[in-house]
Parts: structure tokens; C-alpha cells; sequence
DNA sequence: GAATTGACAGACTAGTTGGTCTGTAGTTAA
DNA sequence: TTAACTACAGACCAACTAGTCTGTCAATTC
């Protein structure tokens, strides 16, 4: 009784998750604690095991409610706001690098962290990130389908094709970025991929 | 006394390492259990911290003795070799789909697997690993170098910058593949980074 | 307002895991 | 030959960790 006077459980549960993401970010998920989660936002194991059948359900939790969010708020809607694909996704592009350089450069991108560690462990958490990529990809392949109708993105390129490219060279520059704990890696290959997208225009 | 009626120190450490290697890649590093290296190996705790001090120190010695020359056969030496850049490295890198497909696609890259969730466990896991992407970026740049001096590669493009471009792509459509446990990624992204990496001709 | 259900608290457990320690057989040097 | 050292074997341990179980108080229902 030395908590929840007042009782919230979706607060609960949403602090717990949140908590969960970002020690799964330092740690991965095979290093997250049980303990530490319920250390951080003053529950207990009773808490927990109401609200989440297991560890393994915690992971699932915290990728479809949390990262899965994230991504939508951070990459899908803008990307339907987008009247000019070029600049606007290079303004996106400088923006991300923002983001890491805020959050502290060792953390990288969460969507491409999960992908490494949690995905090979279970086909449960796979098909759950495959799911959240193919959003984004999605999303962007037809920002420049709309680039094409409207002109503003060369008709000879596939944009699915080029919506994969940009995916895999983001990532793995912020990839490089947090083993280097160093946005240098930023400057580097940023140049290159602006002057690739900048080949897209019609 | 079941095993090693003759004894072969030097073999018995090889054998431990390549297997907590392919353990690592599998399950990850926290993923990774002493007892399991033992059985695979047919040795025992005795064997094991008589070679290494802890498991830590296995890490290091993975990092060291068994990724870092791995990464030198399969890439710094072969940049050594390469007359003509553009051609030599698409062949390369449709070298590096091959091997991808063959040994499972959920691997992924050694190299990048480690970085991922190694790096930040442990300061000295991620200076050891920086390391090896160094060699390699600095492989490659010598060879956009070399390729300027010999009139192959335009000489208003910076090879370092290039450099660090092809590997962040590199590793991003790989992890891509892996999560997607498909090589469509390849395909799609492949066509695009050959692509650009034909525009740097002379 | 009594009863049922939901939302926790917290002690406890069983299984795991990195690491230790003692013993012993092969190897080498004198 | 023998003493000293190396390269293991394998039992053992202490710490950790996901998960359980019983109890309790608040919230809802009737």
C-alpha cells in the first residue's frame, strides 16, 4: 500500500511500458529486467503480472504500443503532409539527425535496434517490427508515387525501389553514428545522400 | 579426463572462440551462455577459465581474434586488389548478397550484429568494434583514391565521404534483409546503389 | 450497503548462470 | 627421473531472475 492511493490502470500500464521501451533501448530486451521496470515506476510483481502475462508479452506490448506509435508520429503522418518530396524529406532527414544528436548519440534509431536484437530471437517479435517497416515503406514509396503524378519526381525511377534505398541508408547511418558515438558519420555520408535524392527530381 | 588424451591448447582456444562466435550471432552476447559453449565444444568450466578470465574477456577476444580477421579476408583484403573500382566493387557487393543468402538470411552482418548490441553494452566492446569499421572505411576511401589518381573515379567527389555512404547502405539493406528474412531488399535496394555507385565514375 | 470484481502489494520459489576451487593427467625442463 | 608447470575435468556455490501465490484495499454492481 505504498502506492495507488488512488488507482489508474491504464496509467500503469503505460508508465510501465515507457519505462520498459527505453531500458530496452540501453539494454536490449535480453537485458531488461523485470525488477529494474518495477524499480523505476514504484510497482511491484503484483502490478506487473496483472497487466502483462509474461516478459515475452511486455515485448510485444511495448512494439505495437509504443514503437509502433512512434514511428507514426515521427515518420507516417508527416510524410503525408509532404507537398515537395525532395526538400521536405531532406528537411526530415536533417531533422532526425536533430533528434539523435538531443537524445544522446548511443541510443540510434529505436525501430533499427529492436530489428537487431529482439527480432532474431523470436518469430513474434519479426513479424511484429517487419510490420512497423513495411509502414514506413509503404509510406514513403507512395510520397513519391504522389511526387510522380504531380511532376515534381522523375518518372523513370521505381519508388518503392528508391523508398527501400533511403530506408537502408538512414539507418545504417545512424547506425554508424551511435557505434561512433559521433555524428560524423552524419556529415559524411548526409552529402552523398542528399545529392542522390536531389537526382530524383524531374 | 574424457576428452584431449593429447593436448592442444592453441586449437582448444579456437574451437571455444569460433563457437561463442556463432553463439553471439545466433543469440546475441547476453544471449550467450558459457555452459552452452561448453557442450558444444565437449570442454569444460576448468578448459574455459583457464583460457579466458570471464566472460567479458571472451567477448573481447571474439571482437578480436575472430571478427577483425574476418572482416580482413572478406574485405580489406580483396579492396587491395581492385583495378577498377566501380566494376570490381558491384561485384563485391553482389558477392556479399551470395554469402547473405547462404548461410541463412536472419544472420545478418557479423560486423553490424555486433555493433548493435555489443557496442553499448560495454565501453570496451565498442572502442574494439570502432576499430574494425575504421579498418574498413579507410580501406575503402583508399581505394576511391586510388581510383581518382588513375582517372577511374571523378575527382570533385570526396572518398571519404563515399566511403562512409556505400558502408552505412551496405549494412542498412543487410539488417533489412535479415529482419525480413527475404533478400527483396537487395533487389530493391540494390538497383539503386548500383546506380549511384556508376554515377562516380569519371 | 453488501457482494463481487479489479488493481495492486510483497513474500516466496525454482531454475538458471557466471564464476570458483580442488584435483589430476599430460608436458617440459633440469 | 623428477620436479614444476600447463591444461584441463568436474563438483560446487552465490547471485540473480522470471514467475507464483496469497492477501488486501479500492471500485463497481446490484
Amino acid at each position: 500500500m505504498s502506492k495507488a492511493a488512488v488507482r489508474n490502470p491504464d496509467a500503469t500500464r503505460q508508465n510501465i511500458l515507457q519505462v520498459a521501451f527505453e531500458e530496452i533501448l540501453l539494454k536490449g530486451y535480453q537485458g531488461l529486467r523485470v525488477d529494474e521496470v518495477l524499480n523505476k515506476t514504484g510497482f511491484t510483481k503484483g502490478a506487473f503480472y496483472h497487466h502483462f502475462k509474461s516478459k515475452k508479452e511486455l515485448g510485444h506490448a511495448v512494439i505495437d504500443e509504443v514503437l509502433k506509435p512512434w514511428i507514426h508520429e515521427r515518420w507516417i503522418e508527416p510524410l503525408k503532409q509532404v507537398k515537395d518530396p525532395i526538400n521536405d524529406l531532406i528537411k526530415m532527414m536533417n531533422d532526425s539527425r536533430a533528434e539523435i544528436n538531443i537524445k544522446e548519440l548511443h541510443t540510434g534509431c529505436p525501430l533499427n535496434n529492436l530489428t537487431h536484437e529482439m527480432s532474431p530471437l523470436d518469430e513474434s517479435f519479426r513479424v511484429r517490427i517487419v510490420a512497423i517497416w513495411e509502414i514506413w515503406y509503404e509510406a514513403l514509396a507512395e510520397t513519391f508515387e504522389r511526387g510522380q503524378q504531380t511532376g515534381q519526381i522523375r518518372k523513370d525511377v521505381n519508388p518503392h525501389n528508391i523508398a527501400r534505398f533511403l530506408i537502408a541508408t538512414i539507418e545504417g547511418i545512424i547506425g554508424q553514428c551511435k557505434c561512433y558515438m559521433s555524428d560524423q558519420a552524419f556529415d559524411e555520408a548526409g552529402k552523398c545522400l542528399q545529392e542522390y535524392v536531389k537526382t530524383l527530381r524531374a
